[in-house]
DNA sequence: GACGGGATAGGTATTTTTTCCTAATAAAGA
DNA sequence: TCTTTATTAGGAAAAAATACCTATCCCGTC
């Protein structure tokens, strides 16, 4: 989340940028000097400040800096996990409803009622991660290339696609059947592949598969 | 120069992304919910209010929209046109990786360096769309049940899957091979199911498969 | 060395935004 | 149809940011 740090060390960034000083800048853009003093920037019981959408819009102006220039600015290192969004809606029909009349304007897009809004499932855990397919010994499920978005606080029930990792370091993606208290079931994804049954104890953790690119 | 106006109509535009209204964004951002009405965004004698930063940090931290998006929905030029990316950062790694040590906690959630961060892609388009998978005729790439999102404007390629109408209200799920100026040739997604050349002129709208639920 | 201007800390007054509250209307659910 | 919840307009109070002011220090110029 984006933090008052984040907003000040900007501006700072921004006036070394035209090698001027806090106090210069907002000269400059028609405010008072001590605007963006450093002793300014949180009060004395410690409470932040934030600068006003305003004071910044005068700097930028005055500088002839976008915005989106010093959003960028704000930017954390990538070095962290971001949290993750609940995501936007999706405009959802059924395939057999797709062949009908009226679903669709000439260039393929959507229109009419009859259309649900479906959010992207799933996005809303934290710790989601994707995994990306080496090779196609999972095709035609999963292919080369292909990414995997798990969700490992998804709960798991029959036919879900999971991926595990096992305490000899393997990795592999299958289809939940069963489990026990000793084992679980597993279906492969690949035609004329053994199904597995994998003592617990062996699985170091499994979570299912949500999505996969196309 | 940024003006006020700008900086509401983001926050408009953000709140419709989300089919949210603007006291519902307020209110999930932990701020009351007539914060955003637009009767407050000037005062009685016409001037303007500009919204805090802390305000509107809180409202992208709620939302997981990051500060630059939120800036890129304020530039003008792209006035018409919501082609943001709202997807979500997600920790990427390969397959073949994640059966190495050190890249999972004891919970199965991603730890230590190594892992990249990709945004699902697809999603900045505009006319993406969900459909709905009705039985296990293309069983197991599609299964009854799964969401298959589909991105209109996504480039097609060979061995990109694809959904397409003809104009004999046939919608179909295909894996494409090649076009040339008269025809299409696709792949069934299904095995033993024979190939398909579909003059062009059959063809209402094809579009790509982007994403498919699990 | 003296002087002027800029940069910064810090206090107070003023202005601005949010919060709290009330009321009316619209939308959703039973 | 009725009830409940959400949304929005609008007013007053509280909180927060800027403007104004003072003082000190630093740097550059004469």
């Amino acid at each position: 989340m984006l933090s008052h740090q984040d907003i000040w060390a900007a501006l700072d960034k921004l006036a070394e940028r035209f090698s001027m000083s806090p106090s210069a800048i907002a000269r400059q853009a028609g405010l008072d000097p001590t605007t963006f003093n450093k002793s300014k920037r949180s009060s004395s019981d410690g409470k932040a400040r934030w600068p006003s959408t305003e004071s910044l819009s005068k700097v930028l102006g005055a500088l002839g800096v976008s915005f989106e220039d010093f959003a960028a600015l704000t930017s954390k290192s990538q070095s962290g996990r971001l949290s993750i969004p609940m995501g936007a809606n999706v405009p959802l029909i059924g395939l057999a409803q797709a062949a009908e009349t009226g679903y669709f304007d000439s260039s393929g897009y959507p229109v009419g009622e009859g259309w649900d809004e479906v959010r992207i499932p799933g996005l809303s855990d934290d710790h989601v991660f994707a995994l990306q397919v080496n090779g196609d010994a999972m095709a035609p499920i999963l292919r080369d290339g292909d990414r995997v978005i798990i969700s490992p606080n998804a709960n798991i029930g029959l036919g879900d696609r999971v991926i595990l990792k096992t305490r000899s370091s393997e990795v592999m993606a299958k289809e939940f059947e069963k489990m026990n208290s000793q084992s679980v079931s597993l279906l492969s994804l690949k035609p004329n592949t053994p199904d597995r049954e994998i003592p617990l104890k062996d699985i170091k953790w499994m979570a299912r598969i949500i999505w996969v690119s196309q």
